[in-house]
DNA sequence: GCAACTTTGTGCACACGTTCACAAGCGTCT
DNA sequence: AGACGCTTGTGAACGTGTGCACAAAGTTGC
């Protein structure tokens, strides 16, 4: 299945499940495409590798479709999730409620900061770094969660790994190396500013253009 | 410039900012692509796009090319962000240091709950949602920060577009349509997991096909 | 049972992004 | 000055992703 299809799923299942809650039973690929704001064809391509799940000249049963998506992304199963540096962020992750009800569980909340120890964050008692191999082991962790300042991310994924996990979401802004087998994703909030800034640039770029050109105008008015 | 390219510029900026601080004076396409992460001829065509800032033989000049990259993408000014939603998340993004020191100034907080009006967050009070038009006309503000719940994404962005902010950063889990002219990128955590899930069981179910393999073997072996 | 209509699933062409490979250019050393 | 070694900048091949357009396949109505 190609990467892209795989990142757009999670955008399929979030539409299926806003539709099933609406009470809504079938949904056309054009209308599905529509909730999740892609092109229809993009989408029924996309469906085709799950199988031929759909039904011509109806659509899709949501409900139906919505079960083999989950089925797809493996979220029949809960993942527990260890959150590493409860600071600022690891503080909003460990609270927000959004994830329990997307497949995934908050089991171990980890920090190296001995004043932080024991201190309770969202009904979990903050961990010591020292233990993460043996809360990974325990409780069976597959996910971790990289909320550290960017010096500390390197050897934080490094112990993650020698601790068993395999799969590793970064919010530190800094290039992590993991080894082979392990999948590293990572958030970088900086570089989506930076991105919206480079295309601001340029609108006010063509703004101060045009403005040129309107004083070329103008001065050919006042010469002409 | 490919957008690709432009999503890459902040990492490699990110990069030159770290050999800056290190005293390097001069690197290789090798070398700062291995620091960012990339392949050394993307990293060299990416740059091709400012110009030819290098010289061919030594390599380039970090200083030199980082102001490049930092004009590019439009970082000589600072640009004023207004965060709307100041829960779990938006309390954690406005209390982040790390925007500042990269082109980017949180200028106002904004919030829809009452109680929360007045409150005092990173030097900052949280204003109501209904001064949003004066607030992002008075500080001149560009870009906006969504971290409403989902339900409200749209509507708020509808007001900040309104207002006249141009370059939108969206955290809730919403589909949102923006006019034409109007930047909209999203930060969505749970389908980052929800990837790393997928892959994870694909790794699980290759771990349980060996398993099937190596039974079949051990029957055969029982069997012979 | 058949015609008309609707919608899926996919072949195909095109656009975009990546990577290899190498000529061209710069600095250095003799 | 000229040969040598290193690194850039880029042409070209390749791979991935997108979207059109339509045949195939189902439903509905008569
Ligand atoms: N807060 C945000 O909104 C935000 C936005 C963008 C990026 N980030 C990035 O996310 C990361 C966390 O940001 P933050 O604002 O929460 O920082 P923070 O300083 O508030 O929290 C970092 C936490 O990590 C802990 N820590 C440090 N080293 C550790 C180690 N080796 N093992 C375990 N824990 C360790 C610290 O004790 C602290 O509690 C940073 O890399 C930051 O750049 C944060
Ligand atoms: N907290 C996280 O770590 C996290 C992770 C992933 C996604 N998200 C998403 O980010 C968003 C914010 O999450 P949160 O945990 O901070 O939620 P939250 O409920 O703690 O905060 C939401 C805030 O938005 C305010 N708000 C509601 N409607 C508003 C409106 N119309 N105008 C202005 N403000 C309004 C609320 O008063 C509240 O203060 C949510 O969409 C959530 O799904 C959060």
């Amino acid at each position: 299945m190609p990467e892209a299809t795989v990142a757009r799923l999670p955008l399929y299942l979030r539409a299926l499940t806003t539709l099933a809650e609406r009470g809504v039973a079938t949904v056309s690929s054009e209308e599905l495409a529509a909730s999740a704001g892609v092109n229809s064809a993009k989408l029924r391509k996309d469906l085709s590798y799950l199988g031929s799940y759909g039904t011509r000249g109806v659509g899709y049963e949501v409900d139906f479709l919505r079960h083999q998506i989950t089925r797809e992304i493996g979220l029949t199963q809960d993942w527990a999730v260890v959150i590493v540096g409860i600071g600022n962020l690891g503080h909003a992750l460990a609270n927000y409620g959004g994830f329990a009800s997307r497949g995934f569980r908050i089991a171990a909340l980890v920090d190296a900061d001995p004043t932080r120890l024991g201190e309770e964050v969202a009904g979990l008692n903050v961990r010591s770094a020292d233990d993460l191999e043996q809360i990974v082991h325990d409780l069976g962790i597959a996910i971790g969660v990289v909320a550290t300042p960017a010096r500390a991310a390197q050897l934080v994924c490094d112990r993650l790994v020698a601790a068993g996990v395999t799969s590793i979401l970064n919010f530190a802004p800094a290039i992590v190396q993991v080894p082979e087998g392990v999948d590293l994703r990572k958030v970088d909030l900086s570089t989506e500013l930076q991105i919206l800034a480079y295309h601001e640039q340029r609108k006010n770029g063509a703004a101060l253009a045009l403005t040129a050109e309107q004083a070329a105008e103008l001065a050919e008015a006042v010469n002409g």
